[in-house]
This record gives structure tokens, C-alpha cells and sequence, in this order.
DNA sequence: CGAGTACTTGACTGTGGTCAAAGCCAGTGG
DNA sequence: CCACTGGCTTTGACCACAGTCAAGTACTCG
């Protein structure tokens, strides 16, 4: 069931069997989710956190007029709210972009883990250190790149942290999301983001069409992104 | 001489005398920094983690055309890269905005402290939630807000995290940025944060000038900015 | 007092936003 | 089997916010 989170972990860590089995005891209440349902609110009190094991999510912010800007995207062995452990109540909503399928962490058993398990902890400190990576370099997107870098950038991304956990097949990944909702991460409009993607197509570089993303050339595409992955920090260090 | 870095803690959560003997025992070497220095580099491997004492610095991302995007300030209080203690090594540079004193914590000691101080270790690690909440902020802001409100935004936020540490005086704190700086922050060019600056102050919202921001009226402030301080966490929640 | 850096302002430009209409497609029900 | 619905995508015309370029001003510091 946590398949893909040991894949997540052991591409950056070595994770023993007693480990293994500790972190199997982690998991709770299993929950299935429709698409497009908002599954945790902004400022809600948490006693658990909540591990993805199918299908993708998000984290958001709205703004009054309307506005909303999604701050992460959410694949199968990522925990959405790992840093509710922490912050008891999280500062953005959390919704499922497909039918999803989670399973829920108590809290209370994450506490007992920081007691007597700290390599554990540490991994976990990093997967949420880790988010952070993936914030900055979404800052750097939105604050700098152009409206075609963004969009491609986030396509190279996803294609690099799907590979982790196996879910590229060929040379592309599916990706069930409107184009409103692609806009609500690169911070543009879904119209423009229609225009960006006809470039990108017109220009062999990828497409994105019937919810699957397919790379054209993926090394043109990095480049005009930028797309450099050390920040996914993708290699084997001991913690 | 962690003094801020106690304020800070202290404004989230209760620590006891024997909690604040351990965290002044994480203190090494003591530096100085002078101003535009950038002190980390992006991808160096670190052996400790630095906690700010005095001034500001900030941790930034360049692009191929000149293009900086800067995704965090730190104040005192702040550690810059607490994160490289998990992750080894960094996705961005670090840079003093002032003159600077730091002193350094090596990762052994905050290793030794993961396997002896559970509740310590899980400060610690909200103090690295507290900071990924505010690269989310930053994204919303370089997403969604229009000029004007990001800048309005930024002048709330530091308000807010710079009374934490006692660091407001009167009606405005000192914030010896450059206008290039400010628009490195906010994702705009200095010649349109010129602009901006103009607009707040004849609307009688802030001034910025000779290095200090002073709240003209606070309330008109934030609302522009829509600044909603939960995502600071300024409460306190036993860990 | 001169050099260098930061700030200010204006004129012009361009990227991306807005508004609106039409096309497409899957799902539903008659 | 087809008409209808509603959501998503596509396109065009126009607009505006913020960028670019350039010149001039104000301060500091040496």
C-alpha cells in the first residue's frame, strides 16, 4: 500500500526492514476521494496527516476577488499535510484534482515516531523540506519565467518526480487536469495558457491533450524551462 | 546571544530551561558578513546550518538572462538554511542584505539533538514548515496579487515577523533593501516598484525610504494586501 | 569635488489579461 | 438514436499592467 512512498524514500535514502515495518504501522483509516473535492480547509485543526496512494492532488489559496493560486501538485507517495504534524492546522486548502484514493496517518502515531524512530524522522523532515524546494522553484516560475517556460517547466517537473515512482509510461504521463487548472499554477489565465500550449505543440516540444501530458523533445523542452533538477534532489545521501 | 531565535520559539510554544541550555550548546562559530555577500552558494555541501543574529539576508535563484527571483528574507531569529541539515547541500544561494552577524550550528550537534530531544527536533522542524507556509504566501503573491498588493504584502509581512522579535519600533522597522532588492522579492522590475512605492505613499498607506518602512495606516495596509497573518502561526500550539 | 550607485520620471512597447463567441465532446434522457 | 446540456477548449479583438529604454536627479563615499 505505501509502495510508492518507500519508492520515494529509497530513491533518497536506504530504508532497513524494521523501518519498513514501522512505517507500515503509520497507516490509518483508508479513504477514497471524487475529483475536485476539497478534502481539507484553510485553518482546520488536524490530528492526522494524510499519505497519497492514488490519483493527484493540490494545495491552494484563494483570493477575494476570485483569484487562486495552487502552490503544489500532489503524486501518488506524497503526503499532502506531512507539515500538519508541525503546524496543527494548515494555512491553504487541499483538494483532490482526480479521484483519489489516501490513507490517513494519526498524528499520535507520527509523535510516537519522532520518540523512537529519529532516521525516520529525519526522512520525514525531508520530505517536507523537500516541498519547500519544490515552492521555491515554483516562486522562481512565477516571479520570473515566462508564461512558455512556466508551463513547460512544470510538465519537466512532473515528468521527473512521476519517473520516481514509476507512473511514466513511454514518454509521457497522464495527467487529468484542465487547462483552468494548469493556469491556477503557472499564475497565468486559462486562456493564455490555451495560446502556450498551441506554441508548444506547434513547435514539437510537447503536448498535453485527453488528460496525458507527451514529450516531443524532451531536452528543448528543459531547455527552454530552465528545468534543472537538483533541486528535486534526486541522489542517495544518508540522513 | 539566541536570543531571537528564543523570542521566536517562545512566541509558538513553551521551552524549558534545560530545552534552552541544549539549544545554546547547538551554537559553533560566530561570523560576521558583510552586506551583498552572497555566503552559500547553490549546491555546496554543508556541514552545518547558520542562524541569523543580526541583520537581513535572503536566500535567491538566478535565471540564464540575469533574472533573480529572490524566494525568502530572514530576520533575527531566522535560521537560513536549517533545511540543509536534511537535505545536504541547496537549491538556492544565500546572501546578506546588511551587514550580518551569524553563528554556525554544525549538523552533527543537530543530529545529536534528533536522538535526544524528540520535542526540540519537532520545533525545529515547524520552524522549517513556518518557512515552506511562507514560500507558499510568496507563491499566492507572485501568482494572484497585482503590484501593488505584493509589495503592500511584504512590508505587512516582515511588520508581523519582525515584532516577534521585538525588532518593530514605533510605527515601522528599519529595512535597508534597495528598490532592486524589493522587486527581486515580488517578481516586478525596480523601475515598476519605484512606481508602487510612489502610489502607497500618496495614498498615505506606507512610506519606504533611508532604509526604514513606517506605517502610515496599518488597517488600509493590510487590507489592500489581503494579509491574513495565520499562515505565521503566531500562536501558541504545544509540539 | 568627482565617481558611482540608487532613485525618479517619461515615452513607448509588449506580454499576458479580458471579454465574448463559437466549437467540441461526453454524459443524460426522451 | 438523437437532441440537449454543461463543462472544457479554442479563437479573435481589444485592452492594460507592467516592462524597457533612456535621461536626469540625488546621495554617499572616497
Amino acid at each position: 500500500m505505501i509502495h510508492h512512498l518507500l519508492r520515494k524514500l529509497r530513491a533518497r535514502d536506504e530504508i532497513g526492514d524494521l523501518e519498513e515495518l514501522a512505517l507500515q504501522d503509520l497507516a490509518g483509516e483508508l479513504r477514497d476521494y471524487p475529483a475536485d473535492k476539497t478534502v481539507i480547509h484553510e485553518g482546520e485543526e488536524l490530528d492526522f496527516s494524510t499519505l497519497l496512494l492514488e490519483g493527484m492532488m493540490c494545495r491552494y489559496k484563494d483570493l477575494r476577488d476570485g483569484g487562486r493560486q495552487i502552490s503544489a501538485i500532489h503524486v501518488p507517495g506524497d503526503f499532502l499535510d506531512l507539515h500538519s504534524f508541525t503546524l496543527k492546522r494548515l494555512d491553504h486548502n487541499v483538494m483532490a484534482m482526480t479521484d483519489c484514493k489516501v490513507v490517513l496517518v494519526p498524528h499520535e502515531r507520527l509523535k510516537a515516531m519522532t520518540e523512537q524512530q529519529p532516521h525516520l524522522t529525519r526522512l520525514f523532515w525531508f520530505s517536507t523540506n523537500l516541498d519547500a524546494a519544490m515552492h521555491r522553484e515554483w516562486e522562481l516560475s512565477l516571479g520570473r519565467r515566462s508564461a512558455i517556460a512556466r508551463v513547460a517547466h512544470l510538465f519537466c517537473e512532473l515528468m521527473a518526480r512521476l519517473e520516481v515512482v514509476g507512473l511514466v509510461d513511454g514518454n509521457g504521463y497522464e495527467l487529468r487536469l484542465t487547462q483552468t487548472e494548469l493556469a491556477e499554477c503557472v499564475g497565468l489565465t486559462s486562456v493564455h495558457v490555451n495560446r502556450v500550449l498551441r506554441q508548444l505543440r506547434e513547435r514539437g516540444l510537447v503536448t498535453f491533450r485527453n488528460g496525458r501530458v507527451t514529450m516531443l523533445d524532451r531536452s528543448a523542452l528543459e531547455s527552454i524551462a530552465e528545468f534543472r533538477p537538483a533541486y528535486l534532489y534526486l541522489d542517495r545521501r544518508p540522513l
